[in-house]
DNA sequence: GGTAC
DNA sequence: TTTTT
DNA sequence: TTTTT
């Protein structure tokens, strides 16, 4: 009776997934990163998005895996590497009615780069 | 007549309408978390009990094989008994079926094998360096996705319009001889599984007059993911004649950019007429909150089939928005609010973090290992990917066909026994320029002693292994053939000297392959036992590996 | 006497050269390649021109390298290899005044890509 | 005072008003064919005879070899006298110039040598795998523009203030390592030489004091050319005392995205006060038509110093706009219309096709060929920069320099001596663990037999070539020493053998690379023969090399 | 295991 | 950038 | 994407 509990403690984990693969699955609590503008929708480089209504899907099957709590994270500054870029919240928070957790902070001016 | 109420007992007024719907196209708009998988359990059932279907006159169709195995098992746990004549499984499972039964019809060579789409990028790769076509002008990515992008529309090369544009015209040559390569080698690829299907039942009206006579109904799930292909495959076999159940959701349509047309689920009432639609509003997994975000949401969408979420249970939280000053800080955010609610008494297993893209997963990862939470990746890295599997896989293949020059230039140096890149050179030019395959081209340089010294003793070598496998082979059950292969071709004894523990996982990997070849053969609670006995179950082995690889996780 | 005449002619051929390696010298016909809105300025993917003054002070020296006679060239379809695109002429033509030698073609509309 | 009237003569009075211009900081605004140059050296000759300075106080910078030649001549035909002592050079080579002189008080061995853009990239690159460095992130190319751009800026890697970035600081310690590499190398790039002359005279009062005192009169041209860094060598050097001419035109700067900065020339009047300015806007070069639609365009820009092109010339045809359907057309149009002119008599080389980007040439090219019009790219590809001769230079700077480990690197193994990757690796890191050179390492490997076997007996025989080429060149030429290096090393054997016109067109130039050894000790029209003989020649042969590789281009 | 093509 | 086979 | 050293 030892041996079932070990091994569904050793399963407790959290779970991480692409919005694409969790398709189709729930759990009570659901936190979504990345609802920032050009991640969700998620826009080239060129800042369009290829298919405004299939992100605004992605996003609802994204937010209804939660059975009890869905959170949204979003931020100001996002490091790419090579690059930082300043972010807004995504649009989809406002048509959702999201309601702020924590305010925005005041985004620190960028990194002068040298040429 | 049996007492069929027990299979409308547990269930609301709209699930009910839709299981008991009379005979004829069903339409089932299912919204998330609607109960929808017990709703096509529940249909089948009925159709077996209340409509006296047999069970051989039902087919119902997947995306996935875990899809397929949940419908079997609750099938069977809803009727008590085993149904493993029902044809339930994915569309690829089931056009393989076909094929592998009407091999001949099909025009496939019997022992044909599938590629997975990491093969097909490798062939494809070998086909741009044997044409020496520039990979800068012609990326061996986009050219994959060039030639299943044309199958999944149904297209053979010749049927491409390029309309005289020159690039266009190169990449439907490259089509071409993909094609050719694949046919020479008794390669089948997964577009190419449903492709050949179609065609099979396009070309052959006996054998479709016999499937369209032998299904009753036919039952597909998350229809709005069907490819163009897909649905002109089930509308061949049910001369929209048959009738159907098609399950899926308008606004879950997330795989357009892979083929998916949400337009099959929204033409169906149109294209198939005397529809009955039936909606699934009621959610059974959300809060109200979360519901009334998702439907304020989605209802910014246009063109949408029309559908609102709906619960009985509680209000619950609001869903709410925190903003970081950075993703390092956003990371931190998700995981310190993890750690508050696991001490609260959450389960971690109860709570997931979604994101859109992979590469976000690496900050959040090492914020949950610096804050010290336990976490997995669904769906991380697959068991049937592994270099050291397909490794094995490939020997496997060459033992039941020699010419399948894929596999063998992927192991003919594996483990290292002398075989360079310039030998190799020299075997591709030679079965090039002649049109045979590799092991062709091998032999023949040996006996006219084009190869000499070390080389040619090398690739002695190495035909050798492989004749003598397969002799060895002869008697031995599944597993063993797979035991044998592994331990006599040199992984096993490869991987364990690797340096550190990478080389015994794979050691175990290659294990495990032996356990999942004993498992193929006895059959488990899932899978019907395979018929046949060794180099017969070797081939509907290396079939399920390359069309169950999503399924057997690897560890780690 | 025969020689020099000889090198002469051998070295009289048509010049091709960047904007750029052209700056301070001079020819008496000049051809002007890809005077499409793009190009000239010259502009990034996501269609930003990085130095709009200096785009035109590229233009300015390309066309001044001219003695006698300058002409510009446009065309309505760029094959990139992978890609078709679309061109407008450069809006620099009408700041010069450019007089239209031969009218635009309609384009022709853009081959259908399979996904 | 001689009769200087014959300076002024054949001058407009702006040109004349420029060039006798009273002693003092001149701006010379000189729109594109107001006749320049002219007017530059006329000014240096009015300097000389009216002003009565001594061709010693004179310093001419420009910024190519090719300007920096023309000037001269041009002093020297209106002069009619030999003027080998007027310091006139671009940028690069008078930094050299003074690094050279004052190697010490640089900080620099005497050997130091330059390195170019590509040995630049090379030893980035060299570097990123060295300390195992992700080249996705850390692009070898952007790092070479992150170091070059802070030179340019003045900063060394100390100055660069990172604001806690860790890619920012990543990029400095890259940059400090690459110093550091250079140093123990003797190796100067193209900033180096700029930036470490503006700390020499910055760090060294009476050295500063001596050139300042020296100069009666700076002349620069392209001013608008000029970035951070120049600009501050030019405020250093002068003091804002020594007068200035400063030519350059505001509308003509097309270097900014290279760290040029236009401001350089606009805020010349308010930096260095008492500045007289004067305007060339007569145009000697194209019609009006020509001038007006440039005026018309130049004339949408802001900020602009001011300046209208005129012409007492033709009016001329109207500037056209020809459009064709795509590219292909266009390219055609263009070659067709050329092809009709050189019917009409117009000479081919008086006619240009410019664009914007190297690519557009491609298409042009297959124009011209197909219509068999005789062309040539301007500019195209670069003697010194031919792979045969950055080999056989490095061995030459081996000869100066052992511990140039960027060159030992290039040709350890060409032509081709049995050194694999494997035995440089080994050296490569036994160098960077005991933080030596190539060379030193090389040696201790051998001297206790950590290599073995057929790679010590290579390397051995490399070590052994180096030494003998040097023993061999005692006493010969400059011009005999890279004949005996390029024979000897076997380079010329390598090239012979290779296939096809390649191999015969390197050997070529690699004989061609003798000539110029020839013409560099005995000087010719344009350059004073060099001091010293043989290996003292060579040094200077090399840097030369580095600094006008733009010059001598190559055939095809 | 290394080098050469 | 997302990846059911 | 342009490349004076």
């Amino acid at each position: 009776l030892e041996e079932p509990e070990t091994d569904l403690s050793d399963n407790d984990k959290v779970i991480l997934s692409t919005v694409h693969r969790a398709k189709g699955l729930e759990w009570e609590r659901v936190y979504i990163a990345g609802a920032s503008d050009g991640l969700m929708p998620m826009a080239n480089k060129s800042g369009e998005v290829s298919d405004e209504q299939e992100e605004r899907r992605l996003a609802y099957v994204g937010s209804t895996r939660a059975a009890k709590v869905c959170t949204l994270y979003h931020c100001a500054m996002l490091n790419l590497g090579y690059d930082t870029l300043l972010m807004n919240p995504s649009p989809y928070l406002a048509e959702m009615g999201a309601t702020p957790g924590r305010s925005l902070q005041d985004p620190l001016p960028l990194i002068p780069k040298l040429k | 007549m049996e007492d069929v109420t027990a299979i409308l007992d547990s269930l609301n007024p709209d699930q009910r309408e839709a299981v008991s719907a009379p005979q004829g196209n069903l339409l089932v708009l299912a919204g998330a978390g609607s109960g929808k998988t017990r709703v096509l359990v529940h249909r089948i059932a009925w159709l077996m009990q209340a409509e006296g279907l047999s069970p051989y006159a039902l087919l119902a169709v997947t995306f996935t094989n875990k899809a397929a195995r949940e419908m079997r098992t609750r099938l069977e746990v809803l009727l008590g008994i085993s149904l493993r004549h029902v044809w339930v499984g994915t569309f690829h499972s089931i056009a393989h079926r076909f094929l592998r039964t009407h091999w001949q019809a099909a025009r496939l060579p019997q022992n044909f094998q599938i590629i997975d789409s990491d093969d097909q990028l490798r062939l494809v790769k070998r086909l741009l360096k044997d044409y020496s076509i520039d990979v800068e002008n012609f990326p061996p990515r986009q050219v994959q996705s060039f030639i299943s992008g044309c199958k999944e529309e149904g297209l053979r090369a010749q049927q491409v319009d390029v309309h005289g544009d020159a690039y266009l015209g190169q990449m439907v040559e490259l089509y071409e001889r993909y094609q050719l390569t694949c046919e020479r080698g008794g390669l089948v690829d997964f577009g190419e599984l449903l492709l050949r299907s179609l065609e099979l039942l396009r070309d052959n009206p006996t054998l479709l007059a016999h499937y369209r006579e032998r299904f009753g109904h036919v039952l597909v799930d998350e229809f709005q993911d069907t490819n163009t292909l897909q649905y002109a495959w089930l509308k061949l076999l049910t001369g929209q004649q048959t009738p159907m159940t098609v399950v899926g959701d308008d606004d879950q349509s997330i795989y357009g950019w892979r083929g998916a047309k949400v337009e099959n689920i929204r033409r169906f009432e149109q294209e198939f007429p005397g529809t009955h639609t039936v909606r699934l509003e009621q959610n059974y997994r959300s809060t109200s909150a979360i519901l009334d975000a998702a439907n304020a949401l989605i209802s910014h969408n246009s063109e949408r089939m029309g559908k609102k979420l709906w619960t009985e249970g509680a209000q619950g939280e609001p869903i709410s928005i925190y903003a970081g000053f950075n993703d390092l800080e956003e990371a931190r955010f998700i995981v310190e609010t993890i750690k508050e609610k696991v001490a609260e008494g959450f389960l971690r297993r109860e709570i997931a973090i979604l994101y859109r893209s992979n590469a976000q997963s690496r900050l959040l990862e090492e914020s949950l290992i610096r804050q010290g939470v336990p976490y997995r990746i669904y769906g991380g890295h697959r068991f049937y990917e592994r270099l050291e599997i397909k490794n094995a896989l490939a020997y496997l293949r060459l033992l039941l066909n020699r010419d399948d020059d894929a596999s063998l230039e992927r192991v003919i140096n594996v483990p290292t026994r002398g075989i360079g890149t310039r030998t190799v050179e020299i075997l591709r030019f030679r079965a090039r320029t002649e049109n045979v395959s590799l092991w062709q081209a091998l032999h023949d340089a040996l006996a006219d002693a084009k190869l000499k010294g070390r080389a040619a003793n090398a690739i002695q070598a190495f035909a050798n292994l492989i004749e003598r496998l397969d002799n060895d082979c002869a008697g031995l059950s599944l597993h063993e053939i797979i035991d044998h292969v592994i331990t006599h071709t040199g992984l096993i004894e490869h991987h364990k000297s690797e340096r550190g523990e990478k080389g015994q996982a794979r050691v175990e990997n290659l294990e495990e392959l032996v356990t999942a070849g004993r498992a193929f053969t006895q059959g488990d609670i899932f899978e019907p036992p395979v018929a046949g006995e060794g180099m017969a179950a070797l081939e509907a082995f290396l079939s399920e590996a390359a069309l169950n690889a999503g399924d057997h996780e690897a560890d780690e």
